[in-house]
DNA sequence: GCTTAACCTGGACGC
DNA sequence: GCGTCCAGGTTAAGC
């Protein structure tokens, strides 16, 4: 259970370590005391690509059509401080994005006894909470992760939003929300192609064009179907495999269960339980083999825990890896 | 049902 | 500085 605070007690109590002052800028506190927030690790773990720090260890992005500051204290997990634009203090918006509800900490306990193989990874991330993201900014932007980096999805689908999206301005400068599927579907393909979309800019405007035709109701009409239906309602769209659709149903459309199965995920799994085939490619009968191995081992919340993995993953293989590098 | 190639491009790496 | 390889996938053709 996590709760708004904004009292000047609980201020008093956090003052030692008290977020950056800019201009006339009011903190509101998420204070969290009985579950875990690392804004680290859940901003950085390859859900979400438009958060960036600030030189003074603030972060700054977009949630829908309000932009937002976070900011937490160093090796803090228990409270942040948080204010929106341009409409302040929306305490609804930050508290379903982070999924406040969902008590991560009872979730961990029970991985932590049906794996051991991985129960030090939930200790070392602890906090790495899975977002709500709006339905069409993960759709969009996961149709640039083919067959790239996240370095370059990053400035992919920062470009896109700068260049489509509307401005908001914050005491931190300006943050372009992401665009409207209008606005996407008459981008230029021309100069998507340069704002390092490549051979994707194609697919994602026509996909745009094919979701204006559906209407807002129909995506919004998946929230509300089974995990399976909701997949196989996605990867019947365009450019949208299995992966993409898992990527949707996880990371906006509350389906827990859902396992983005990349090489990632897949040779974790083969190094983690080295019972498992050595699989020479990611066939749609291997992909849902993976996905059910994730799925038996860590139960209806299986796709938490996969991620807290995925991201355990990154930093193993890539040491010193630095995700959204501070903006300049 | 599986394998393979094509699709872009920037960063990492070796030389 | 230059060449090569690889990266969070999807699709279609060939077998």
């Amino acid at each position: 259970m996590s709760l708004l605070r904004s009292s000047s007690e609980l201020m008093a109590k956090h003052m030692s370590s008290y977020p950056p002052k800019r201009y006339n800028l009011s903190w509101n506190l998420a204070d969290c005391s009985f579950d875990d927030v690392n804004l680290l690790a859940t901003l950085t773990c390859g859900q979400t690509f438009r958060w960036r720090r600030q030189a003074d260890g603030a972060w700054l992005g977009s949630i829908g059509i309000q932009a937002a500051v976070l900011w937490q204290p160093e090796d803090c997990r228990d409270h942040f401080f948080w204010q929106t634009f341009p409409v302040e203090n929306d305490w609804a918006i930050i508290r379903d994005y982070f999924n406040l509800g969902i008590n991560l900490r009872a979730l961990q306990r029970g991985w932590h006894d049906a794996e051991q193989l991985t129960a030090d990874v939930f200790i070392q991330h602890v906090g790495l909470r899975l977002l709500q993201q709006p339905l069409e900014e993960c759709l969009y932007s996961f149709q640039c992760a083919s067959c790239n980096t996240v370095t370059k999805i990053e400035r992919s689908v920062e470009e896109l939003a700068r260049l489509y999206g509307s401005p908001i301005e914050t005491p931190w400068g300006r943050v372009s929300l992401f665009p409207a599927t209008s606005s996407i579907a008459t981008a230029s393909e021309e100069v998507l192609r340069k704002a390092l979309w490549g051979y994707r800019a194609p697919r994602l405007i026509a996909l745009a064009k094919l979701m204006q035709e559906k209407g807002d109701a129909w995506l919004q009409g998946l929230v509300g179907m089974p995990y399976a239906d909701a997949h196989r309602n996605l990867t019947d769209l365009p450019g949208i495999g299995p992966k993409l659709a898992d990527c949707v149903c996880l990371f906006c459309l509350r389906k827990w269960e859902a396992i983005p199965v990349d090489t990632h995920v897949l040779q974790l799994a083969q190094r983690l339980w080295p019972t498992q085939n050595e699989y020479r490619s990611l066939t749609p009968r291997v992909y849902l083999q993976i996905a059910d191995s994730y799925r038996h081992r860590y139960g209806v919340y299986a796709g938490w825990a996969q991620q807290i993995l995925f991201y355990s993953e990154l930093h193993r293989t890539r040491p010193g890896w630095i995700p959204c590098q501070p903006a300049i």
